[in-house]
RNA sequence: GCGCGAUUAGCUCAGUGGUAGAGCAAUGCCUUGACAUGGCAGAGGUCACAGGUUCAAAUCCUGUAUUGCGCACCA
């Protein structure tokens, strides 16, 4: 499609949809993202953060993956063969509820009704059918990804290695079992580790209770607390130790309302002497501070709850039975109506809520398997001695902190859906080592126990271990275990393992980031990737995190059917900053798909000048090229040194700023305005040459640069333009030259000297226009007064008249103009512009009156600073000299104006 | 409580010591043979505040205020 004939089929707005569908057919089946191993070219590689298996395309992936995308394609430009690897993890608890609540709205039944395997069959059916949406949504967003490699943490091979790992470290002393407090979700029913639980400040209640002391009836004690309910599980009330008035109550009893006891009065440290009473309630069975306190007292432990959250107290008929915190109230109207409540008072403190089901969670004793950290020195070291760089670089602190006070993390689940704890009991000892306070490598001597990837052979005489483990325990192995079986070394592991740049957002950084890191240090001896990138957060306008209860997330599918997927990235990287969160805003998308409206006119502005010729082989030395051509060319080379730059940092946003600017600003609006008159029939044929060679060249090296943010439209319209040999651009390496390497750098400098003096002209000109307000008016003619040394000859007055919109311009030394004729000063000398007896001279005495105010402000600073003779001794020589120049330059526009201001009498 | 950020035009944000910037919105003009998803012009900012360092501070330091996030936590 190229030539005059064909242009009027192409259509004033650009159509995305059906580019970019085409586009992302024929990149997979042209296969141009698999990445070969065998490769001479250098590697360049990338996992993929796995979404979940139940995810569906947010926001937050298209930054992540446009980021991923933008990073693998440029890559691929500079010659690297690039791996970015695909895949999603099972996610444990969210896809076990979603099955879960099918099955009940369904069929009306519970995993239980089905039994383990059955309810895992049905699980898999559900993957297999609604599993990895999100994939076919990268594949819209034009993500290249190689989607032969994608891998899921519950594949044979993956999960071989997750069992061998847990077996090592078992083995390794690093798997143990105990006994613990752990956080408790009552509607997942299963534990979570630390990092699963989010503390919010709630607006509750601090119910002040008097307990009467056993020894002095009609004495009471004052205790404060926030939960009655937990009230039967009371085993002590702890007071501290240096508390004057409560040192002499210290072992004696008080009455515990219900069921009634007598429970001793102890002294513990950890009691704050100024919250409340002084006096804490002490449940040992509910809260891990009392539970630590219970175990410094030999107290016993009392569970009052049962797992989903309701009292468990069957001396307690009033309350048994209860949900938690219906409880609650009813425990503090028992209390208030046997006169035990003192008062109550608002009071806002912290609770932990279940990451998962957005609920208060419980501390529970339970036994659970835990993870001492293995490489947690390395991982350590790796970060802060930059073998692993961070971006931006203060999540290193975050990291540093949460490694250095590292807790052993919990890592069962008592869920089915995920990898079943690799550890079987002998049955005739099963409920022994079941209950065994503690469980590690040392066990395994006995023979009682068998720890291993492949079950027991006699598995009749075993019980395996009922639970999973977390989902965080596969994704940690992410790096090297989507890569090879376990036990080799395979060639992709050879090749792109240790991984080039990990792309996520901060808030997995313990989660996910730092885990992976100690996981690469222990099983692969090696760093799993060297450069991590954290993305922003996108927030809704108001600063609202997204979110789908409050509707305030926009899908990126109807964001493509709008804007197109190049719209979307490119609107989305042009307002991520690299620090902080980012505010979405949908005209910001828009601006992303005008873009691409631009680039796509200006394309359609030159394929209605004829057909592409093989410019790409012409010497320039062989054109005759003005100054407004070598401009662009100049602009042209800098972008890339820009690129190069921002690329370097990571500023993807300042890539886009660059990339913008130059296209649509000194592109589209200077200079294809301004060799519009060249590309004329009736212009000479070199003129016409030179002009569509600069704008071939320019324009497929955009093009080119632009590919990562908007590839369809690119590689459409490099197409049809027909730049290419015929392979895809995405393929196509980036030049290694500059455009003007062979120039003479100094007719380069007076090429841009000379396009900024017209361009900077144009603008006071228009600006004459406007004020007279004649902007539209095409028959105003200009006389120019030249300035000493300024460039000028019939082809820069031509393109000056045609920018300003002038009929023409003409050029006469020391111009006499008739009184009051309007004149604006610019680079290339004094500007007139006569208009034949319409002159309003109050208008111009005014706009120069403006000018005049303005040029003193600049003056009064310039002056200020050179007067200083502090500033003339300690500057630099170059800034005062500049200083300098810039006072005169002030100060001869001064006397002019001041001479126009007069000439108008 | 500890730590990390943010505070620049009406809005969203760039700007690492030397002439305050972009896009959007708002204003006026323009449907001109690429583009109204467009063009031109103008307006709009004592860079949160107070000190300090410096010839020179939006930029570096200290403090304050407001605000966001993370960690810890007093029931």
């Amino acid at each position: 499609m190229a030539g005059n004939e064909s242009i009027n089929e192409l259509p004033k707005a650009y159509e995305p949809s059906a580019v970019e569908e085409k586009w992302q057919k024929r990149w997979v089946e042209g296969k141009c993202f698999s990445a070969n191993p065998k490769s001479e070219k250098p590697a360049y590689s990338i996992v993929i953060p796995p979404p979940n298996v139940t995810g569906v395309l947010h926001l937050g992936h298209v930054l992540n993956n446009s980021i991923q995308d933008i990073l693998a394609r440029r890559a691929r430009q500079q010659g690297k063969e690039v791996m970015w690897l695909p895949g999603c993890d099972h996610a444990g608890i969210a896809t076990q509820v979603r099955v879960e609540k099918q099955l009940r709205e369904t069929e009306g039944k519970s995993r239980h009704d089905l039994g383990r395997d059955a309810f895992l069959e049905k699980v898999w059916e559900w993957k297999d059918k609604h599993g990895g949406i999100i994939f076919e949504q990268l594949r819209r967003l034009g993500c290249s990804l190689d989607w032969e490699r994608e891998r899921f943490t519950l594949d044979e091979d993956y999960t071989e290695w997750v069992l061998d790992v847990f077996v090592k470290l078992f083995k390794e002393g690093y798997i143990y079992r105990g006994k613990r407090m752990v956080n408790w979700c009552p509607v997942s029913l299963t534990a979570l580790s630390d990092e699963e639980v989010i503390m919010k400040p709630q607006r509750s209640k601090l119910y002040t209770m008097r307990y009467e002391i056993v020894d002095q009836p009609g004495e009471y004690f004052q205790i404060a607390t926030t939960r009655p309910e937990t009230l039967m599980g009371d085993v002590a009330v702890a007071v501290h130790p240096e508390d004057e008035r409560y040192k002499h109550l210290i072992g004696k009893m008080v009455r515990r309302p219900f069921p009634a006891a007598e429970i001793p009065i102890v002294a513990d440290d950890h009691v704050e002497m100024e919250f409340g009473t002084g006096a804490l309630k002490i449940t040992p069975a509910h809260d891990l501070a009392d539970f630590e306190i219970g175990q410094r007292h030999n107290l016993e432990v009392i569970d009052v709850l049962t797992p989903d959250g309701k009292i468990n107290c069957p001396g307690c008929p009033e309350l048994h039975g209860l949900d938690r915190f219906v409880a609650r109230k009813k425990a503090a109207a028992m209390l208030e109506e046997m006169g035990a409540i003192v008062k109550v008072e608002e009071h806002e403190n912290n609770v932990g809520f279940s990451e998962r089901a957005d609920v208060p969670i419980e501390p529970r004793l339970s036994m659970q398997w835990f993870l001492r950290y293995p490489a947690t020195e390395e991982a350590i070291a790796a970060v802060e001695n930059e073998d692993i760089t961070f971006r931006p670089a203060r999540w290193k602190k975050t990291y540093s902190n949460w490694m250095e006070n590292i807790q052993d993390w919990c890592i069962s689940r008592q869920l089915w859906w995920g990898h079943r704890i690799p550890v079987w009991y002998r049955k005739e000892k099963s409920f022994e080592l079941r209950e065994a306070e503690s469980l590690d490598v040392a066990n395994l001597n006995a023979g009682d126990l068998h720890v291993g990837v492949e079950p027991p052979e006699d598995g009749d005489n075993w019980e395996q271990d009922v639970d999973v483990l977390d989902t965080w325990f596969s994704s940690w192995l992410w790096p090297f275990a989507t890569m090879t079986k376990v036990g080799e070394k395979s060639e992709t592991l050879k090749k792109f393992y240790p991984t080039t740049d990990l792309v996520t957002g901060p808030d997995i950084i313990f989660f996910w980031v730092a885990r992976m890191i100690m996981a690469g240090f222990h099983f692969e001896k090696q760093l799993p990737f060297n450069n991590v990138f954290f993305t922003s957060i996108i927030r809704d306008i108001k600063g609202r995190k997204m979110s789908k209860s409050l509707g305030n997330s926009p899908d990126p599918l109807d964001l493509m059917a709008t804007y197109g997927a190049d719209g979307l990235r490119f609107g989305l990287m042009r307002i991520a900053p690299t620090g902080t969160d980012v505010k979405f805003d949908e005209t910001q998308i828009e601006e992303g798909r005008n873009f691409a409206n631009k680039l796509y006119n200006a394309v359609r502005f030159r394929l209605m000048q004829g057909a592409v010729s093989s410019f790409a082989t012409v010497d320039p030395a062989t054109l005759q090229l003005s100054p407004i051509h070598i401009d662009i060319l100049a602009k042209l080379d800098q972008l890339e040194d820009d690129l190069a730059a921002a690329y370097g940092d990571y500023q993807f946003n300042a890539v886009t700023q660059a990339l913008y600017a130059f296209f649509w600003t000194g592109y589209c609006d200077w200079f294809i305005e301004a060799v519009k008159g060249t590309l004329r029939e009736d212009e000479a044929s070199w003129m016409r040459e030179a002009t569509l060679w600069t704008m071939d060249t320019v324009l497929s090296r955009f093009l080119h640069h632009l590919h990562p943010f908007m590839p369809h439209i690119t590689e459409e319209l490099w197409e049809t333009l027909g730049y290419g040999d015929g392979s895809p651009l995405m393929q196509t390496p980036l030049l290694a030259d500059k455009v003007l390497d062979t120039f003479d750098p100094a007719t380069v400098l007076q090429a841009k000297t000379t396009a900024t003096a017209v361009f900077d002209s144009v603008g006071r000109a228009r600006n004459l226009k406007a004020e007279y307000n004649l902007a539209s008016n095409k028959n105003v003619s200009f006389v120019l007064d030249p300035a000493e040394g300024a460039v000028i000859n019939d082809d820069l007055l031509a393109t000056f008249s045609l920018l300003v919109g002038a009929k023409g311009t003409e050029v006469q030394e020391g111009y006499a103009a008739e009184k009051g004729t309007p004149t604006s000063l610019t680079p290339l000398g004094a500007l007139y512009m006569p208009l034949d007896g319409l002159i309003d001279f109050d208008a111009e005495k005014k706009r120069i009156g403006k000018e005049i105010a303005k040029v003193e402000g600049e003056l009064k600073k310039s002056k200020g600073k050179l007067s200083s003779p502090a500033f003339a001794e300690r500057a630099p020589e170059a800034v005062v000299n500049t200083e300098r120049e810039r006072l005169a330059e002030w100060e001869s526009k001064l006397a002019q104006l001041q001479e126009m201001l007069a000439a108008l009498g």
